[in-house]
DNA sequence: TGCTGGCCAACTGTCAACAGGCCGCACTCT
DNA sequence: AGAGTGCGGCCTGTTGACAGTTGGCCAGCA
C-alpha cells in the first residue's frame, strides 16, 4: 500500500548532477587538473547545461572545482602545502569534536559508537579495504555527531570528501591493519572514561599519523616538484575528453 | 602607460551577482527568512536569471541561503543553537590559528599585526563603529594569515560573513569600548612573546565573550521562542517583494 | 627550420522562452 | 459560517539558441 504512493517529489536535476560529479571526483574518475566540459556531462546525463553549471558552482564553492573565466571548470589539484593545511584543519576540527563529545555524548551515543568500532574490527579482519575506509570515516563522523554541533558535522563532511579524493588519487591504502583499530579503540575508551585530554591526544595522534602517511605517498608520487614552485593553477588544463565515458549514470542521493 | 592597457577581463556576471546578494545579506537589506525572487533580482541588476541562479547556488553552499524545491531561495535564518554552534566552531578555528601563528609568524608579520591593533585603538577613541568592526575582523583575519594555513583563512572568511550577518541582523554593537583593545592587546603581547598557551587562552576568552554578548542580544530579541521547537525551515516564507528595491547596483568585487 | 599570422572548431557565458508547480482567492456546497 | 474545490497568476526548473572567446592548426614567410 505505502509503495503505491511513493513520494513523487523528484530531486532537482542540479542535486543529481552534483552528486554524479561528486562521485566521479571522489572515486577518481575525474582526475585533478582535468577539464570538465559542460556539454559533455550534460549530454551523458541526458539533461541540458544549465543544471550542470549550477552543480559545478556548488562544487566550486566547496573547493572541489576551480573555474577559469571563459575556460570552464577544472578538477582541483592539490599542492603539497594544501594537503598539509587540510590535515591541520582536520586535526583542529576533530580534536574539538572529540572534546565536545566527551562532555556531551549520551550513553546511547557511546554504545552506537562502540557498534561502529566493532564493525571496523570485523572489516579489518576480513581485509575488506573499501568498506573499511568507509567504516573508519563513519566512526569519525559519529564523533562529530556526538559533539552535538551541526556546523562541525557539515564541515567534517566537506573535509571528508576532500580527504577521500586525495586518498583515492594517491592510491593510499589504510596503513598497517593493526593500527586503526588500536587507535580508535583508545579513542573509544577515552570517551567512555570521559577523559577529555586523552581523547584529544589520541585524536591528534591519529590524524598526524594519517597525515604523515598521505604526505609520504604524495612525495613518492611527486619527487621532482620539491624545489620548484609548480604554480600553474590547473596543472596543464588537459584539453580533452573525460577519461571514462561510461559509468556516470544519474541517481545520486537515493 | 600601464593604465592604457587595463585588463579588460570583465568579471563574470555570476561573480557580480554573488557579491551583490552577499552585500545585501551582510548589511541586512535581505532579512533572514526572506524569499529571493530570481526574476526580481535579475531585473534589478539588468541581467537574466541564469547568472542569478548560479550565484544563489554559491551562497547556498556557503550556508547563507537555503533552497526549497519549487519555492526558490530564502535567506537563511539562524536558530539559537546554530549561532552557538557557529561560535563554537569559530573558537576552535581561531584558537588553532593563533597557536599556529605563535610558532610561524615572522617578525614582519607581527609588526603589521601591531599596525592593525593601533588602528583599532584609534578608531575606538574616535568612536567610529562600522570601521571599528571592520578593523577588528581584519585583526583576527591577520592572525589566520599569520598561521600560514590557507584553508584556515578561507574558513575564517566564511565564518566572518555569517558572523557579520548575525551581528547586523541582531543590531549588536561592539560592546564596552575598552574591552576589545584590551583583549587584542593581550593577544598581541602573547604572540610577540611567543606564548602559545596564553595566546590560545586570550583568544578563547575573547570569542566566548563575543558569543555571550550575541546570545544575550538574541534572547532579548526572541524571548518567547525559548520553550517551543520553532522549527519551520524558513520562518514564514514571506511571499512578497524585497524590502529595499533601490540601492542594489552592480559592481561588487572592486 | 623556426616563427608569424590568420582561420576554424569547440566551448563558455548569457539570454529568452516554455512547461509546470505553488499560492492565494473566490466560489460553492453542506 | 466553515470547509472543500476550482481557477488564475506568479514564479521556478529546465531547455535550446546565440554570440563571443579561446586555443589549436596550418599555411606562408624569413
Amino acid at each position: 500500500m505505502q509503495d503505491t504512493f511513493k513520494a513523487l517529489a523528484t530531486v532537482s536535476l542540479v542535486t543529481q548532477a552534483r552528486d554524479c560529479i561528486l562521485r566521479a571526483i571522489t572515486i577518481g574518475e575525474f582526475l585533478p587538473g582535468q577539464r570538465l566540459v559542460e556539454g559533455e556531462i550534460a549530454g551523458r546525463l541526458g539533461i541540458s547545461r544549465g543544471p550542470v553549471r549550477e552543480a559545478a558552482r556548488l562544487l566550486e564553492q566547496r573547493g572541489l572545482l576551480v573555474s577559469l573565466p571563459r575556460r570552464g571548470f577544472f578538477v582541483r589539484a592539490f599542492e603539497e602545502k594544501e594537503i598539509e593545511d587540510l590535515y591541520e584543519l582536520r586535526e583542529c576540527i576533530e580534536v574539538a569534536a572529540v572534546r565536545a563529545a566527551v562532555s556531551r555524548a549520551s550513553e546511547a551515543g557511546l554504545r552506537s559508537l562502540g557498534e561502529r568500532h566493532r564493525k571496523i574490527i570485523s572489516l579489518t579482519q576480513r581485509g575488506r579495504e573499501p568498506e573499511l575506509i568507509e567504516a573508519i570515516v563513519a566512526f569519525h563522523r559519529s564523533i562529530c555527531v556526538l559533539s552535538g554541533n551541526g556546523r562541525l558535522i557539515r564541515l567534517f563532511d566537506e573535509i571528508a570528501i576532500e580527504v577521500s579524493q586525495i586518498l583515492s588519487v594517491l592510491g593510499v591504502a589504510v596503513g598497517d591493519p593493526g593500527r586503526p583499530i588500536e587507535v580508535q579503540g583508545s579513542l573509544l575508551e577515552a570517551l567512555e572514561a570521559r577523559d577529555s585530554r586523552r581523547a584529544a591526544r589520541e585524536m591528534a595522534h591519529f590524524i598526524r599519523h594519517a597525515k604523515a602517511e598521505v604526505m609520504e605517498h604524495y612525495r613518492r608520487r611527486h619527487p621532482l616538484e620539491d624545489g620548484r614552485p609548480t604554480q600553474s593553477p590547473p596543472p596543464r588544463p588537459a584539453r580533452g575528453q573525460v577519461r571514462n565515458p561510461a559509468n556516470m549514470k544519474m541517481g545520486g542521493q537515493q
